[in-house]
DNA sequence: CATGGCCGATGA
DNA sequence: TCATCGGC
């Protein structure tokens, strides 16, 4: 399937921090609520309004006082707090709980904040359509879903099954895709909410861009599909600060520069100029986005690439003397060791660089940001003090303004900090670090011989699973290496030869960079592992280790037991799973995030729109286009049905809208026969008229598919030759293009069909026979940290195809031959 | 003082 | 590597 005729989905949690907190204390179910950071000042700032709130005038721009004064049975818990900061991991916990649901229909899930996730179902929708005929599908099956340019779900249906013959532009294949891919979203949201209590919204569409712009024309609790004939009426209200990537300094620009503010009127400038007026790289992605077509291909990415934590010292509060500073990044240090340990519990993974960065507030008043990074050598350990002592560090060694000034003995800084975060990232399985490595190897052999380095394999998302497969009680490992360093504090590194060689390894850089990045394994190969006897396979020290691990365990899981008590970071990770504050009362600053629910309204059903306006009634530009495109939409709709006696509907009464497959005619009496295709009911008198209808309906299909077949294939030989010039040649999009369909398929059908597998009763996957020991092993150490997570996060894998641009040759609009096949019933 | 904390991407 | 942007 190529990118522009994929099936994508953005789903939106609907004011996720007040279902959070709804669900964690249900007396808060149907008040008006708010979830503010707390801040003395004002009542705290509101981050989360719920729509029963949002309905009494509530906004996210008030304060919790304003909120109290224009809503008093408001109630506002509040985020709560560590370390003077927000603690939002309630958050992330419950975000990751969706995304889990999420990750059961799809492996190509891109996780795009703690609420908000991309999902490429073009292949869960090929599958349906092997055994759901589009016929069938109707509207019980997606409850509460629109589509944009009809004024419900209803018509767009109808559409599809006259194969819109009253629609010049439509194409019948892209729409029949969005149709079921509605129905799988309706299953997806009804599993969330079953699941989890969470309710969501969805935009369904054919990429991105345009999946998360109509996410929002219809919430809570709804999905809005985006027909590829709907985006030009979309375009001519739209304005273009809407669009994603065009929200800021760059929308600004592009209106500016072009006079322009509205989609459509993006499309009267060639590629050409739009390249000449800003950069090749951005003229090309206007000139396609101008079209609706975006070919950001949606990444299988569930865990962040980083984490990280920071503060603004805003005013007075600025930082101006040395042990403030220290206090501050002992802090923001300490949390990242936290979540870090979470992280690699759950995650098998470690981060190989540090970045600190800052603000300072200059002599002129100006407000400078910097920031320095670190990249871990072997003998660090990954601790807070780490964290901050190196953060000071580099702090102090960077250009300007952050040095002490050394003659005063109260050790004032230079310049007063405003703003400071520490953030850990370039991340890589544990089961590579060498220092874990050599604390093992400690471990089971009473001295630390220099282990050799692994060659670095560069392990990229795609392989996660089958690296994972490899990995050897990495969770266990990890507990180890942590036990190690709470209790044995001498640790075992200072018997190697501590090469101070901390000079940063250029050449990774230069290597990651002339990558053509990952793909080059594709996942078919690397199953090579020998699963007949592994153990004779193995290096013998790898064996000894592995028994050791074994027979240590209980010992090893009841010190860890004990030293729950006397290891406050453990208790830490062990308290947020157990105690579950409900909404806490938290004094200290605070802060916390959520997304702003950007409600701006499409077309619908008019009671709907009337509804959702009632959202944003302080929004008198929300309100004025909400009229404009209610009007817009229903005067295209009483066009289209000029030209179409079967979608005839009262503007006034929404009601039955006639459904050609099951024409309305006046035979009450005659007996009815159930139509094996499509299972409606049919009057005998019409049945013969009726499989014609069908017969019909699947030439025309094929006739499609072979129109659409030969377009494909002429745009490859077409743009060939020219493509030549272009960044990277046609073949290696066919090679990623197939290796994309591979991978997905690979999760969609099976793991590997001859290695025998055991299904873990821990968490439902399958793993080699020969793991399953290991595996099992891994499920312990999870529990000896009170199952800090009840199942093991799926690893992600499938298909990372790099964000390699496709030259923008814009598509031709798929003008099918088009026969009216509703002729059969008149 | 007055969204703030958090994350990803990109170009030089 | 760092500065900056965009968005939640």
């Amino acid at each position: 399937m190529d990118q522009e005729n994929r099936v994508v989905v953005l789903i939106d949690m609907d004011c996720f921090y007040c279902q959070v907190e709804e669900k964690l204390n249900p007396e808060l179910k149907g008040k008006p609520i708010a979830v503010v950071q707390y801040n003395p000042w004002k009542g705290g700032g509101i981050i989360a309004v719920n729509y029963v709130a949002r309905a009494q005038g509530v906004t996210r721009s008030m304060r919790g006082d304003e909120a109290k004064a224009r809503c008093p049975d408001i109630q506002l818990p509040s985020v709560p707090c560590q370390r003077g900061k927000a603690d939002i991991s309630k958050y992330r916990e419950a975000g990751k709980e969706v995304a889990r649901v999420f990750q059961r229909f799809t492996p190509l899930l891109e996780r795009a904040s703690i609420d908000e996730a991309y999902l490429d179902i073009t292949g869960p929708v090929e599958e349906r359509l092997k055994t759901l005929n589009v016929n069938t599908v109707n509207p019980d099956m997606m409850p509460n879903t629109f589509a944009l340019g009809y004024d419900c779900v209803e018509e767009f249906m109808t559409d599809i099954h006259t194969c819109g013959v009253e629609n010049i532009d439509f194409d019948y294949e892209h729409a029949k895709r969005l149709l079921v891919g509605a129905v799988i979203v309706s299953e997806i949201r009804a599993a969330v909410y079953e699941e989890t209590g969470y309710r969501c919204s969805a935009g369904i569409a054919h990429n991105k861009i345009l999946a998360k712009l109509v996410c929002g024309f219809n919430k809570p609790n709804k999905q809005t599909v985006l027909p590829k004939h709907s985006v030009n009426i979309l375009y001519s209200t739209l304005s273009v600060k809407k669009v994603k990537h065009l929200g800021g300094k760059f929308g600004d620009t592009v209106c500016e520069v072009l006079r322009i503010s509205k989609m459509a009127e993006l499309q009267k400038f060639n590629e050409k100029e739009l390249q000449m007026r800003f950069d090749e790289k951005n003229g090309t992605w206007l000139y396609n986005i101008a079209r609706g077509i975006d070919l950001e291909p949606v990444q299988a990415r569930f865990n962040p690439k980083s984490i990280g934590c920071c503060k603004n010292f805003r005013g007075k509060a600025a930082l101006f003397d040395l042990d403030s500073l220290r206090k501050w990044l002992k802090d923001l240090g300490d949390e990242i060791e936290d979540r870090l340990e979470k992280d690699a519990l759950e995650n098998n993974r470690t981060p190989k660089q540090m970045v600190v960065s800052y603000s300072v507030q200059m002599p002129d008043g100006r407000d400078t940001s910097s920031s320095r990074s670190y990249n871990f050598i072997g003998e660090d350990e990954l601790c807070g003090e780490l964290f901050s002592s190196k953060a000071l560090e580099l702090l102090v060694e960077s250009s300007e303004g952050v040095k002490v000034k050394e003659n005063e003995n109260n050790r004032k800084l230079k310049a007063p900090i405003k703003f400071l975060g520490i953030s850990v990232g370039k991340f890589e399985d544990i089961s590579d670090s060498k220092k874990t490595k050599k604390i093992l190897d400690y471990f089971t052999t009473g001295s630390s011989k220099d282990v050799t380095e692994k060659p670095k394999d560069n392990v990229k998302q795609e392989d996660k699973t089958i690296e994972k497969s490899k990995q050897k009680n990495s969770g266990k490992e990890y507990i180890m290496q942590k036990f190690f360093q709470v209790t044995n504090k001498p640790q075992p590194q200072n018997s190697v030869p501590c090469e101070e060689t901390k000079q940063p390894t250029k050449t990774e850089a230069n290597t990651r960079q002339n990558e053509p990045e990952a793909s080059s394994t594709k996942p078919e190969q690397k199953p090579v592992q020998t699963h007949a006897n592994n153990n004779q396979n193995k290096p013998h020290s790898t064996t000894i280790l592995e028994s050791t691990l074994d027979k240590q365990e209980s010992f090893f899981a009841k010190m860890l037991k004990q030293n729950l008590k006397k290891d406050p970071q453990i208790r830490n990770i062990v308290a947020e799973e157990t105690v579950r504050p409900i909404t806490p009362v938290c004094d200290v600053v605070n802060c916390g995030e959520e997304t702003n629910d950007t409600d701006y309204s499409g077309s619908t059903i008019n009671e709907e729109i009337d509804k959702s306006m009632a959202l944003f009634e302080d929004d008198p530009e929300e309100v004025a286009r909400v009229t404009s495109i209610r009007q817009l939409m229903n005067t295209s709709n009483a066009l289209a049905s000029e030209d179409c006696e079967t979608v005839s509907e009262p503007e006034a009464n929404p009601q039955p809208v006639v459904q050609v497959s099951t024409p309305q005619i006046e035979l009450p009496q005659e007996e009815m026969f159930d139509c094996s295709e499509c299972g409606k009911s049919i009057p005998i008198g019409i049945v013969e008229m009726h499989s014609d209808y069908h017969l019909a309906l699947r030439l025309r299909d094929e006739e499609r598919q072979q129109v659409r077949k030969e377009k494909q294939d002429k745009t490859i030989i077409k743009t060939k030759p020219e493509e030549t010039k272009k960044k990277r040649p046609q073949e290696e999009q066919n090679t990623s293009k197939n290796e994309t369909i591979a991978s997905v398929a690979s999760f969609l059908v099976k793991i590997d069909n001859n290695i025998p597998t055991e299904t873990c009763s821990e968490c439902g996957k399958k793993v080699p026979l020969e793991k399953f020991g290991e595996h099992l092993d891994f499920h312990e150490a999870q529990k000896l940290s009170r199952e800090l997570n009840k199942r093991v996060v799926p690893q992600l894998a499938g298909s990372n195809v790099k964000r390699k641009r496709k030259s923008a040759s814009p598509v031709k609009k798929n003008k099918m031959p088009c026969r009216p096949i509703d002729s059969f019933f008149r």
